[in-house]
DNA sequence: TATTAATAGTTTGCATGCAAAATAATAGAG
DNA sequence: CTCTATTATTTTGCATGCAAACTATTAATA
């Protein structure tokens, strides 16, 4: 009986986990000059790209943890990059809201995407697109 | 001034980050059953392939962080999966061996890779061939 | 309307990922 | 053969990811 089905040279799921990490790690760096965690620049493209929405819209468009979201919000209000402002209506409910330094923010962070796929010596825009449409294919087949 | 670049649609770094959590998170429940977290069971997929390896080489091969193999190491031992055993002549090295429990696990984890690719259904061999492919040139580009 | 179900967020406990510092021991250079 | 550099592993501190329990509110229903 053999057993290559498990070797870690087949596993997709293993190739993701070291790719994600991979990346996130050459982040580091760009992003500790704007004293950003990953997690943390997630939120603030989310919030350059809509502004004001609930932190249940933030956890959706982020995918990011509903607990995780708690802390991240609360260090980035912290430091006065948003604001987290109580409904009037549903009191459940909050709203997430950009400074006008965290808005601002987006102009030192405008050159970042371009220096990391820089890094990416041997992924043209054809490839990286394949690749995004293959990782598409994967989150909705896993998607809830 | 358009910021595009920065929108969470176009990030590769996002999609991998989504994909990867995900997966990992399709994997939790088959593992629970066998008692194993994600990164415990790749480094009993790393020993089934290869037992009998340094700390080093497993955590090379793993890409798992040296700080967190530590402890895993320590409760896959305390689960009497494994051994780690001192080497006799160099006394900074250690060695990570099954025990016949660990390796007899094996056939149990047997049916998980493709109880995981059956929900993957709108990628086809080639795809997920074609998905490891590009993922391996991210690894490589970002390789130290 | 009194209850119950569903929502929106927060908290908690556990398991990493990561960088940096700390230990211990072997290898190398002079 | 010392002194120093390198190697192997552990420890520490911080930031999540995740499931589950919990709180506060609002919606739905009998």
């Amino acid at each position: 009986m053999s057993f290559e089905q498990l070797n870690l040279k087949n596993q997709l799921c293993h190739r993701l986990y070291m790719a994600s990490n991979s990346i996130a790690r050459t982040y580091r760096e760009p992003l500790a000059a704007l004293d950003l965690t990953y997690p943390q620049y997630v939120v603030m493209m989310a919030l350059w790209e809509k502004d004001k929405v609930s932190i249940t819209t933030l956890i959706e468009t982020t995918a990011i943890d509903g607990g995780a979201m708690t802390q991240i919000l609360k260090k980035m209000t912290d430091k006065s990059l948003l604001n987290v402002i109580k409904d009037e209506n549903d009191k459940r409910k909050k709203w997430v809201q950009l400074t006008t330094k965290g808005d601002a923010l987006k102009r030192e962070a405008a050159c970042i995407p371009k220096s990391i796929f820089c890094k990416l010596n041997s992924l043209d825009s054809q490839k990286a697109k394949q690749l995004m449409q293959l990782l598409d294919l994967v989150l909705s087949d896993l998607a809830d």
